[in-house]
RNA sequence: GGGGCCUUCGUCUAUCGGUUAGGACGGCAGCCUCUCACGUUGCAAAGACGGGUUCGAUUCCCGUAGGCCCCGCCA
C-alpha cells in the first residue's frame, strides 16, 4: 500500500492544492493541455501546490508510452508540478480499505447480480422506456438462502431521497435528485476498486481542496459527493470546465484538434504561445489577448472561465505565436530552431551556418509564425550554389534582369560588406540604371535566394558574406 | 429513455437591466514598402427562436429548438 502520509505532504493551513489527473491511455491532447494550465495557474495564483496523479487503473488500456508523453507534454508546456507523482494503480489497497470502512458503517453493500443479469436489467428498462440504472435489486437483501456462486462487487448505498448539490465555480448551483443517481460499483469483483471510488479517495488523501477538471465530469462529481459524504471527510471546491471542440465544431478526436501536444511542438509553436492561447479558450479578463504567464498567474480565477464550450482555432494560434516569436531572444530562438530541425530528422547546422542563423535572426523572426515557417525562411542559408530557382524566381530572372545582375556584381566588388553599405550602394546602382528599387531587388532576390520570397535582400547578403553572396549574383548573370 | 450543461460577429470573447453591443483572430480595401511579414487606417460581420418580468432586456424567469456530457465490473 502506498503510505498515505508520503502522499499527505505539506499543503500549509489555509493553503490551496489542485491536482491534473490524466488517465495514460492515449497523448496528452489540448483539451487536457488546457485542464492541467488552469489547475497550475490557480494554485500558482493562490500561492498552492499543483499535483499530478497518473490514473493508471485501466490495466488494459494504459501504456508506459502515454505516461511518458504526458509526462514530456507538461514538462514542455512548463507545467511543472509539485512534490512526486502519484501512481493510482499502486494504491488499489488503500482504496480497498476505505470500501471496508464503508461497508463496516453500512454505507456500501455487496451486490451478486452477474454481468449477464445487469445487461438483461438494461435491455428490459431500454425496452419498456424506462430509465436505464441498477435497481438495486441487493441494496436490502438480507442473505438468508445459498449465495449466488459470483465474486460480488461493492456498491455504495446511495441516499435515494433528497438532492445532491454540487455548488460548481464554474456551472453555479447544480442539483442532481438522488433518485435518479444509482448504487454505482465501488469495488469490482476481481477486487479491483473503480474510478469513482479511487478518485475521491486519492483526492482526499493527497490533500485537494480544488477539482478543476472537464465538465464531462460534472455528473460524477455527485456521485463523488455521495461517498465524501458517506466517509464525512471535507468537501473539495468544484470548477468544471467546458469540453473544447475542433476546429469544426466537432468533437475532439485523432482526426481533429485532438493532436498530442507534442505535436504542438513538432509544428513549431513555442510554449509561452501556447499557454496563452490556452488561457484564452474559456477564459478571458476584459479585452486582453496577449497574456504573459506572469500576468496570467496574478489575474487567474475561477470566476472569469466561460461557461461554453470553446473550438481550437489555429489562426488565432498562429497569430499569437508569431508575436511570442518576434518578442523572443535571438539566441533562444535560434537554440529551439535548432532542436526542431533535429526533430525533423536533418543534419545539425555548421558552425557557419549557425552563425548566419544568428545574424539572420531578427529578420527572420519578424516574418514568421511558427519555428517551422522560420526553418523554410532559413532555406537560403542552407542551398549550395549553384541555386536553382524556383519556378517564379526564374520569371524574375530574365535576360535583361541577368545582364544587370552583372553590372550589379561589379558594382559591389568594393562595398564595405553591411547591410547599409550594401542597400546605398544598391540604391545607386538603380538610379544610374534609371531603374526602380524593386526592379533590381526582386533578381538580386532571386539570384541569392532562388525564390521572390525572403527577409529583405540587404540582410540576405549580409548574413551571407560578401564572398558567398557576389558567387550566387555571378551564377546567375552567367546562366 | 432519464438526468445535467451550454447558446453574442466565421472563431475566441467583453457586457455586473439603459452601450451607435466593445476587443481580438480571420476576411476585404488602403497606407507603408526591395518581396514577404510587421505596423497602421478603414469596412463587412453577432445577441438561436417564442413567451413573460420590467419604464427598459443580450443581460432575469419559463418554454422550444439545436449542440454537448453522463447514465459501464472505462476513466
Amino acid at each position: 500500500m502506498a503510505p498515505v502520509d508520503r502522499i499527505r505532504l505539506m499543503p500549509a493551513p489555509g493553503q490551496i492544492v489542485t491536482r491534473f489527473a490524466p488517465s495514460p491511455t492515449g497523448f496528452l491532447h489540448i483539451g487536457g493541455a488546457r485542464t492541467a494550465l488552469f489547475n497550475w495557474l490557480y494554485a500558482k495564483r493562490m500561492g498552492g501546490i499543483f499535483r499530478l496523479r497518473i490514473e493508471d487503473t485501466d490495466r488494459a488500456r494504459s501504456t508506459p508510452e502515454a505516461i511518458e508523453a504526458i509526462l514530456e507534454g507538461l514538462d514542455w508546456l512548463g507545467l511543472q508540478h509539485d512534490d512526486e507523482v502519484v501512481y493510482q494503480f499502486a494504491r488499489a489497497a488503500r482504496h480497498r480499505e476505505v470500501v471496508d470502512e464503508l461497508l463496516a458503517k453500512g454505507a456500501a453493500y455487496k451486490c451478486y447480480a452477474s454481468q449477464e443479469e445487469l445487461e438483461a436489467m438494461r435491455a428490459e428498462q431500454k425496452a419498456a422506456g424506462k430509465p436505464m440504472r441498477y435497481d438495486g435489486r441487493w441494496r436490502d437483501r438480507v442473505p438468508d438462502g445459498p449465495l449466488p456462486n459470483v465474486p460480488p462487487v461493492i456498491r455504495l448505498k446511495a441516499p435515494q431521497t433528497g438532492e445532491t448539490i454540487i455548488d460548481d465555480q464554474v456551472q453555479g448551483e447544480v442539483k442532481f435528485r438522488n433518485d435518479v443517481l444509482d448504487d454505482f460499483i465501488l469495488l469490482r469483483s476481481d477486487g479491483n476498486p473503480t474510478y469513482m471510488l479511487s478518485v475521491v479517495v486519492d483526492d482526499y488523501d493527497m490533500g485537494v481542496t480544488h477539482i478543476i477538471r472537464g465538465d464531462d465530469h460534472l455528473t460524477n462529481a455527485a456521485r463523488q459527493r455521495q461517498i465524501i459524504d458517506a466517509m464525512g471527510w471535507p468537501k473539495p471546491v468544484y470548477a468544471h470546465l467546458p469540453l473544447m471542440h475542433g476546429e469544426d465544431g466537432a468533437k475532439l478526436s485523432k482526426r481533429h484538434g485532438a493532436l498530442g501536444i507534442h505535436e504542438y511542438q513538432n509544428l513549431g509553436y513555442l510554449p509561452e504561445a501556447m499557454r496563452n492561447y490556452l488561457l484564452r479558450l474559456g477564459w478571458s479578463h476584459g479585452d486582453d489577448e496577449t497574456i504573459s504567464t506572469a500576468q496570467a498567474i496574478d489575474w487567474f480565477n475561477l470566476e472569469s472561465i466561460g461557461r461554453s464550450p470553446a473550438r481550437v482555432d489555429f489562426k488565432k494560434l498562429n497569430n499569437l505565436n508569431g508575436h511570442y516569436m518576434r518578442a523572443a531572444d535571438d539566441g533562444e530562438l535560434a537554440v529551439a530552431a535548432q532542436q526542431l530541425i533535429g526533430r525533423m530528422g536533418r543534419p545539425p547546422l555548421t558552425a557557419t551556418q549557425e552563425a548566419q542563423l544568428l545574424k539572420a535572426m531578427p529578420s527572420l523572426k519578424d516574418r514568421a509564425k511558427t519555428l517551422v515557417e522560420l526553418i523554410d525562411n532559413m532555406s537560403f542559408i542552407f542551398v549550395e550554389r549553384p541555386l536553382t530557382p524556383d519556378e517564379k524566381a526564374l520569371k524574375a530572372l530574365s535576360e535583361d534582369a541577368r545582364a544587370r545582375l552583372k553590372r550589379l556584381g561589379a558594382a559591389l566588388a568594393d562595398v564595405p560588406w553591411t547591410a547599409p553599405e550594401i542597400e546605398a550602394a544598391v540604391r545607386t546602382f538603380a538610379e544610374a540604371e534609371q531603374a526602380k528599387l524593386g526592379d533590381v531587388a526582386q533578381p538580386l532576390r532571386a539570384a541569392l535566394t532562388g525564390r521572390t520570397v525572403s527577409p529583405p535582400v540587404f540582410d540576405v547578403m549580409a548574413t551571407l558574406g560578401r564572398e558567398e553572396a557576389l558567387a550566387r549574383i555571378a551564377d546567375q548573370a552567367a546562366a
